[in-house]
DNA sequence: CTGATACTGTAGCATTTGCTTAAGTGTTGA
DNA sequence: TCAACACTTAAGCAAATGCTACAGTATCAG
C-alpha cells in the first residue's frame, strides 16, 4: 500500500493541534529549557513528553542538544515562519474576496439609490 | 477515564494538517464552493470529502448552508483568526528573546572591544 | 413519472496517536 | 565507588483518524 510522505506544514499543523506540545512550544517562546523542565508543568510522564518532543522536532518546530546528561531544547523558526506564511497567503486571498463583495455592494448601493 | 474536551485551538491546527483539508480551505479562500466542486480536484470518494468538511465545520474553519440540493461552503474567519493570533503572540515572546541575545551580544562586543 | 444529481449516513477496517509501565544507558556529585 | 539524576527505548494498549463501500434521501430537469 503506497503512503503518503507528509509536508512540512502537515507536521507543523499536526504538532501545534495538541495543548501539550503548543505549552512546550509556549515555554521555549521565553528562551530554551531542558526536558525536565519542559515535563514540570505537565500532567504526564517524562517518557511521553520526551514521545512530544520529537514530534515537535521532526516537525522543525524545536531543535534540542544534549550537553552531559542534559538535553537543551530551543525554539526552530523555519517551521513557524512557514505556517505564519501559509496563514499570511491565505489571507491575502480572502481580503481581495472581501474588497470584491465590498466593491458589489457599493455598486448595487449606487444602482438602487443613485 | 476522564476525557479531554478539545479547545478551539486544538481543532483548527488539526483541521489544518490534513493536505487535502488544506487544499478545500484554499479553495474556498477564493470564494464559496458546492461540496461537489470542492470534491473534484481530490483523490478520495465524496463521502470521505464531506467527512474532511465536518472536521472544517467543527473546527470553526467553514461554514455552509444547503439550498436545494447544493451545499455551499464558504470561509468562516473566526478560527482562521484565533490560530493567526496564537503565531503572532509567539512572535512577540520570541522576538523579545531575540533582542535580548542581541543586547547581550552587543554588551559583550562592548567590553571585549571598548 | 423517472432518471440523474447532489449529497447523507453508517458500518467496517487498517493505521496512527497518545499515553503508560518497565527496563535500560550514560553523567555527576559526594 | 555508587546512588541519584536526566533522560532513552521499547512493548503494549485504548482511542482517534482517514478512508471505502454501500445503502439511503431529497431535489431538479425533461
Amino acid at each position: 500500500m503506497l503512503q503518503y510522505q507528509p509536508k512540512p506544514l502537515d507536521l507543523a499543523f499536526q504538532a501545534l493541534s495538541d495543548p501539550g506540545r503548543r505549552a512546550m512550544v509556549e515555554r521555549l517562546c521565553l528562551g530554551p529549557a531542558s526536558v525536565s523542565e519542559l515535563a514540570k508543568p505537565l500532567p504526564m510522564t517524562l517518557s511521553a513528553v520526551v514521545q512530544h518532543l520529537k514530534v515537535l522536532e521532526e516537525a522543525g518546530l524545536v531543535k534540542s542538544q544534549k550537553l552531559g546528561r542534559v538535553r537543551t531544547c530551543s525554539l526552530e523558526l523555519k517551521a513557524m515562519t512557514e505556517v505564519e506564511g501559509w496563514i499570511a497567503e491565505r489571507k491575502r486571498f480572502w481580503e481581495q474576496q472581501y474588497d470584491q463583495l465590498e466593491a458589489y455592494l457599493a455598486q448595487t448601493a449606487a444602482k438602487e439609490d443613485p
